[in-house]
DNA sequence: ACGTGCGGGACCCCCCGTTTGT
DNA sequence: ACAAACGGGGGGTCCCGCACGT
């Protein structure tokens, strides 16, 4: 029998309820009963409100993803120079440094990369959109000539994005906080790079 | 009863012939009963040189670590300057982006850092262990003035890791080598950008 | 995460399904395989019931207690004096020498004593029940002067329980009812032996 | 293969110290890794001096009940009229109640019966050949006028034998040693009640 | 001959993701 | 939306052989 959507707002409250949980714990570690325990509900009320874990968990990192999102455009609004809204970007993911199990981008990539060619997918499409994103307000810098003419978009939004996911890796894993500030601090000094003038 | 370890020979082969396993499905993601098809060997055999399956695992990170080190070690080895020692680091690394499963360090780091404590700890040591022979490498190239005095070593040696392990991340989940290469110039640049003489 | 126990109606299915097994075969020497079997339910179904075999075994326990506390309630209820009260429980005991696997009491007693300190303080529990019921009886009897005044209740009762279970034990292990008989005599004999007339 | 015993010192050994862990645990609940732990031996020495479990189990079994008999026919041979005799089999069980699990026949009587012919075969003959030494032994103070003559021995016997056991029974699962007193007092005055002269 | 080292595989208890009946 | 059952798989232990040393 074809499976058949319920109430959205049940739907909405088991992403947003267990979206730290699989964040945390990753698709293989996070159980059914995990999803029970921490939305309250049962079983039959998760399966009536998706098809099978895969389906929760592909619904969840389209929310954490799109939450990340949603705060990143927020800080990116709120500047006005180009260059502000990409420093944004460094003041947003570090406000997100939290308990909230890290960056959702990071963690399903590398859980994923060899064993789920779906959330692959979804994170490897969150990467480029972001890489776009950077690589669009860096070519509208140079436009309005904030940025050097010479400047090799893709390079530094790339170069950008692997120094954030990597402060993130090492400082979780070595709890050491100060190792994000000083790799963040080469993030920001790399944008502050490209401006032509300071 | 206390464990007692069976034949070096066994355990030494159950470690090297899992470990690409455990590096590419996690340790929540391989189960015992991979282990046993890939080894051909059978729970008893598997459970007599091994307590459990997280001693498989923090032996199996163990070896994937070491591997890497060696590898690296001779790199460093083969280079006379400081420069191209570090240098050898991107070339190692560009080796291995194989079909191993990428960097065991960050695929450790980023399953176990809300999961598995013990793991945690073992990939953050390796972090640090890793960031300390950058920054001793670094610090005796400035001794003989290959690197300019006012160099941040820890700095230099965290932004180098991210960036590789930024690089990693990115190139794997999307699957576009150039993203590797791109980043690791930026790495290779950095280390150009504190050396005295060109 | 707590468990929740299901239908109640299925778990005392369980129970009274799995009692005269566990009985017989003893904690240790029952599986959760022998429960599937003989419940013709699944695994899912046991553990959605049972915390886990040991909460079985502790709850098969209570039944067979409880099944043989009821018989003999029984019994004394239908005899109007003291000295028939407690011969009543001969009876009771006669009729349960069939094929349930013996004394839940002995049984769970003598497996439990050296292994199992939950099961352990049940069956004593279940002793000392027992004894201060017949000393209850004893009492009372002696009140009504049908026992003579000079009666050691606890004495009389101790005794008469250690013939009936030493009478089982000798019995079933040797397979010879006489042996059963023999001894419940002498037990019927020592309740005469404190009435005040014959 | 056919099995071919090996050294009898090592064989001895095995039984000898693995006997007391038998007799707590149980058949079902000793396992060839508690006869590692304890004896120090491997596996394959065990199964070199045994077939398999179930042999050395059966050996335990006659070394646990030929121990208490060498016991007993001490006490026996020690006193020289028989209601002494009989008596010191109360004195032997009493010095028993130490740590060493309860009485072996008990034991291995109440979890045999209904899971293991071959144990209970030989408790079976373990009890009726404790009856016909203590018949024997009441029959020849019948002879010698110290009994008196309308004495029902085997009743006698019997008794005797379920009281102990009774008595083992109730204060090793109560963990009251002042009940297995109690009983065997009983047991005590049972002989004396046969005796033609206090 | 005898003890050991080590591998085998069936089975242990328990939990998983899932379906069904209501 | 839930309660309840399902059956296969999770990690781990069981009892047992076999081949090697001594």
């Amino acid at each position: 029998m074809k499976f058949v959507p319920r109430s959205e707002a049940t739907r909405s409250f088991i992403i947003e309820t267990t979206a730290e949980l699989f964040n945390k714990k990753g698709y293989a570690g996070t159980s059914i009963a995990d999803l029970e325990k921490i939305t309250k509900l049962t079983k039959g009320s998760i399966y009536g409100n998706f098809e099978n874990k895969e389906q929760v968990a592909l619904a969840v990192f389209d929310y954490n993803l799109n939450r990340l999102q949603e705060k990143i455009k927020d800080g990116v609004h709120n500047n006005a120079d180009y260059k502000g809204k990409i420093l944004s970007y460094l003041v947003t993911y570090h406000s997100l440094q939290g308990s909230y199990g890290g960056c959702p981008l990071q963690n399903t990539a590398v859980e994923a990369d060899d064993t789920h060619e779906g959330l692959r997918e979804r994170a490897s499409a969150g990467l480029v959109c972001w890489k776009d994103s950077l690589m669009e307000l860096i070519r509208a810098g140079m436009d309005v000539n904030e940025f050097k003419a010479d400047t090799n978009a893709e390079k530094i939004a790339l170069t950008f994005m692997a120094l954030i996911e990597g402060a993130i890796l090492i400082s979780r894993t070595t709890k050491n906080r100060a190792y994000f500030e000083t790799v963040l601090s080469v993030a920001s000094d790399t944008i502050e790079g490209i401006c032509t003038i300071k």
